[in-house]
DNA sequence: TCCGCTTTGTGAACGGGTTCACAGACCCCG
DNA sequence: CGGGGTCTGTGAACCCGTTCACAAAGCGGA
């Protein structure tokens, strides 16, 4: 990617658009694109960090992995968004693993450029902000649900917000495998199985390989709610 | 609690040591400060966001409840701590119940003059970010928690963090009842007792009413660590 | 086309944790 | 100093979800 296309990048994404043609520029002085393949580990928790990452195209989750191999999908980061603030900003380690799901590019920008338009420009400290407290809004949800929702309830959500993601022209569709949601939703993959299952007999869902219709979006969400 | 209190209070809290005495001073004249009971309900999940506290002396408890009435802890602030920044920052609702579970004083600050400090200096927005940051860090790692590791982990866990929090002299000791630390960890009162009793017997820790003391750290730790 | 890999589907056995139902201990307060 | 409330201790029954062990179905590449 050349620098006009990462600057048309940048000057698209809303979170940069406080920001000065020349801090624009300023900040394209410190920054590189990445290509990675499907399945590459982009860091690892643990990690020092060197700066933050913008999704230019394809898809980046953020996980863990217990000891025993058990995953956990914490965060899906598709084109426009970012990764990688929170080590960014605190100077910390990095707190999960992130993996490109698909082929995927990157725009990585170096920590100190970074932090030096932070101190100059109140308005971009203000979204970044308000991108930090929809990131504890979020994972905050998550925790609850875990500790507070059974599976059936948690599946249920899960399929709508994810629908909600990749709607495409009227039809509900999720491009995801089982064995992929059961680690967002933190459950055996037997498990989802079982409850798709049980739903696509009731007409809620409709099921195929590596993809889940949502036949009865209102239906689903009475499981979960009130 | 009168203005000269207040801005002491202000200026030895490390959030707004970077503020100038100007700065704090004109902070002071958007602030009051209250008083609550054991158990009163500071807010509810919900609620329109008015401004953040800072806790002068006592305890809140950030909480959530399920329809079944099942809490979940989210966090403990103690005196000198932030609670509310989210809504503040973000203009959004209340994301958990705010609960004083000890006599409580709290300093409110009001949206408008804190939104407006942010804009003219920096370091604060920086300091907040980082406030920010480690929230996330501690969701986060919560949620992990609660899907990859099983009770006992859980458990020791919370015990080890718990006393640290509190040590006095040499002895750790965590002041809370066993239904307190159920809701912390996710779990029902039952589990949590017996294992702590299994825990007593092993010699790890010493049980008695609303105490729990931990008299060998090291196999706690061993617990949950490979 | 055929082979191998990934994904889906399913049932049986197991198990961690919950729920329920008490009993006893402790403590503050009248 | 008695008595109701909160906290602790414990066992039995139950249940949600896991684990294990396969079978079958797609799909992609050689």
């Amino acid at each position: 990617m050349d620098r006009e296309q990462k600057k048309a990048f940048l000057t698209n994404n809303f979170v940069f658009d406080t920001l000065s043609d020349g801090d624009i520029d300023l900040l394209l002085d410190n920054t590189h694109s990445k290509k990675h393949v499907a399945d590459e580990v982009i860091f690892f928790k643990g990690d020092p960090t060197t700066g933050m990452m913008a999704v230019i195209s394809g898809c980046v989750q953020i996980r863990t992995v217990s000891e025993e191999g058990k995953q956990l999908v914490l965060n899906t980061m598709r084109e426009g968004e970012m990764l990688g603030e929170i080590g960014v900003l605190d100077g910390g380690a990095r707190t999960a693993d992130a993996v490109a799901i698909e082929p995927t590019e990157l725009l990585t920008i170096d920590r100190r450029a970074f932090l030096d338009l932070i101190n100059r420009n109140p308005d971009f400290a203000m979204t970044l902000m308000e991108i930090l407290c929809s990131r504890i809004r979020g994972t905050s949800e998550q925790a609850e649900d875990l500790a507070l929702l059974d599976l059936r309830k948690r599946l249920a959500k899960k399929l709508l917000s994810l629908a909600d993601e990749g709607k495409e022209g009227g039809k509900a569709i999720i491009g995801h495998s089982q064995q992929d949601l059961a680690s967002m939703v933190g459950i055996s993959r037997e498990s989802i199985n079982k409850h798709l299952g049980a739903w696509a007999k009731d007409g809620l869902v409709a099921v195929s390989r590596n993809e889940i219709e949502i036949v009865d979006e209102q239906g689903l969400r009475d499981i979960f709610e009130p």
